[in-house]
DNA sequence: TATGAATGAGTCTTCATTCAT
DNA sequence: AATGAATGAAGACTCATTCAT
């Protein structure tokens, strides 16, 4: 068997690459794995079904690739611009705007998180891209408290209880699942609590 | 055209049904429901792929089926049970019972929580059965804290809050997913923050 | 192994056998034989699925026996009570009589005929049954004709023409497929047309 | 999800379409429709069964479309053609041609006429392609008529009657049925017949 | 005799992947 | 590089028939 996946070298063909990418990562995020077939991709990208081929070994490196390309996107928003320093009064708003930046980045629909959770599952490459993941924001998140004079004591467990809350917020204000829920009631509270965990460390 | 589901009324045939559902849910939990066919089912039922289908309209029935016995286990362990006075002093002790029977029940495979979750997107039926559990569980909890005297001012996102920590945590535990993640500490620290979000209710 | 096709003794039991032919021939000529199961022929029948295969080899059995039962009220109806002598210039009320007795003995739904006729080419045994009968009519008809001395000359294809015609004749009339067609006018030219057949024997 | 029934554009792909039909209207005139699975059309046109798929909505489309290719050979054979003048006393002639024309030009097996006839009571578009094509034809025969001076009355019910001697006549002549039937003398009066049916516009 | 639960071969249909052009 | 026609294995579901009771 040779090895014919192609890397596109071209600028026409590297758009048409990601191109594919983002129809099908889209269309998997919008309708599930299964429920979406490599013609569709083809069709949503505006290519034949064989080019599909040339650029990815199979449907499921497209997904993968699109995982890789929309992933942090979806799983972790708030990874990215963190290299900072704050006040400790400014904690605060240095949640708010990790929380917008959450909601801001959601691009993908909201079948995404779980569709893909549902996948780390199943599928040992998925499994590692997520947990890798997950732990640099973590450990990203603890650099930067670190830096900013939080102590280390607790520090992982905090750190995950305050992602937890984050993400259950977002989930909630993203999603509308809940219509009498008052998301700003419920920001306060999580901002509260979060200042709760670290309250050692705030003075 | 004739009706031909069949609600068994005989015990060895009530039995078999049982076990059709059981190994279904099990399976399709473990592997996912497009990675789970029916003549898998029903050899892991040890019944006939025929036989399935006297007893459920389809596969996604069983998976529904599945999901109306053992999705409480899943998602809502902690529903039940939950009738109870406490004295406000031991509002800590309610806690941990929470979390242990949480993690006491958790009868099925990891997979479960996010496979059943990835379909509560894509359909109405899973969903719909999600969100009334879910709604049922939070007005529950609701109930047991507006009597024992908790204020309901911003009670319903407290709740939310609330059990989004312990099932965050919950699955922390449950699934190992982080080896230097010290569990104690965890739940010590979940329970104070618990603690904080009703520290007016507490006194 | 076994032949155990069991022919009913009992009076019940001959009547239960009775009962499952009616149904299933219904069913099937209402329907078709392959959009008929046996669980609704049993089901239809008042009785389990399981004595169906004590009174009858296979589900195709049970057409068979039908078809000999009630086969002629959907084919040669005419053929009953035929053994008549006339007058000559009664030849045409005797033609009504036949009319008639056609329409009134169609017993069986409007798909019969076709249904059945589809079978008389792929099957070999319903083939057989059908032309035995068919002859049958003919030559009784014939026997009739020359009893009432009319001529053997062409008589077999003077009586195929004039069964055919009568055949059509009572379909329409029958199945009342063209609104717009006037039976009585018809029947009269049907009528007037087959005199002609036998314009010679009648003078 | 796609539409993915493709009208084929290339000469290869449509005659490929055109050979799945006609394999598949054959066999199922053959075997009838439930005698006939998917593999074997597929094998009987040389292609692969998922081909099928992309032609063809399903197995009975398949049957559809090779109607409406075929059907007016099978049940309208003396359809085409009849945009004519003729001399009364030549009425004759224009029967025999209509005859020759009709048994000439049954292309497909004897099985087609009934096999089909039984779908039309079970199956609505069958039954209104049957319908409309059988009306088509009596109203362009009358057509025909009219224009050639015969009179209107009781027109519909004469027509009718000779198309129903001349579809007996020519199934006798093309399925040879019964052995000892000589089929001039048959012919001969069958024509005698009709030409007794438009006796007055004969004169 | 009678029941109806159970069997499993058979069928339609889908779709990831390959291939001829 | 690109197309989209073609492949065929796999899966959900049906149903005639058998079997345990």
């Amino acid at each position: 068997m040779i090895e014919n996946i192609r890397e596109p070298k071209q600028q026409r063909a590297i758009e048409k690459k990601e191109k594919i990418i983002e129809a099908g990562f889209n269309l998997i995020c919008k309708n599930g794995y299964y429920n979406t077939n490599t013609a569709e991709i083809a069709k949503e990208a505006g290519v034949s079904t064989g080019i599909v081929y040339q650029y990815f070994k199979d449907k499921y490196d497209v997904l993968i690739e699109g995982l890789e390309k929309y992933g942090d996107d979806i799983f972790f928003p708030m990874l990215k611009n963190t290299n900072i320093k704050f006040d400790k009064k400014d904690f605060d708003k240095l949640l708010r705007q990790m929380i917008n930046h959450y909601i801001n980045n959601h691009k993908v629909s909201n079948i995404a998180h779980e569709e893909i959770m549902s996948m780390v599952h199943s599928d040992r490459r998925i499994a590692e891209y997520y947990y890798k993941r997950e732990l640099e924001m973590t450990n990203s998140l603890k650099e930067i408290l670190l830096n900013n004079n939080f102590s280390e004591n607790e520090l992982f467990e905090k750190v995950h209880i305050m992602l937890g809350l984050i993400d259950n917020l977002c989930h909630e204000i993203i999603y509308h699942k809940h219509s009498d829920m008052n998301y700003d009631i419920m920001t306060n509270l999580v901002i509260d609590n979060i200042k709760n965990l670290f309250k050692n460390d705030l003075v």
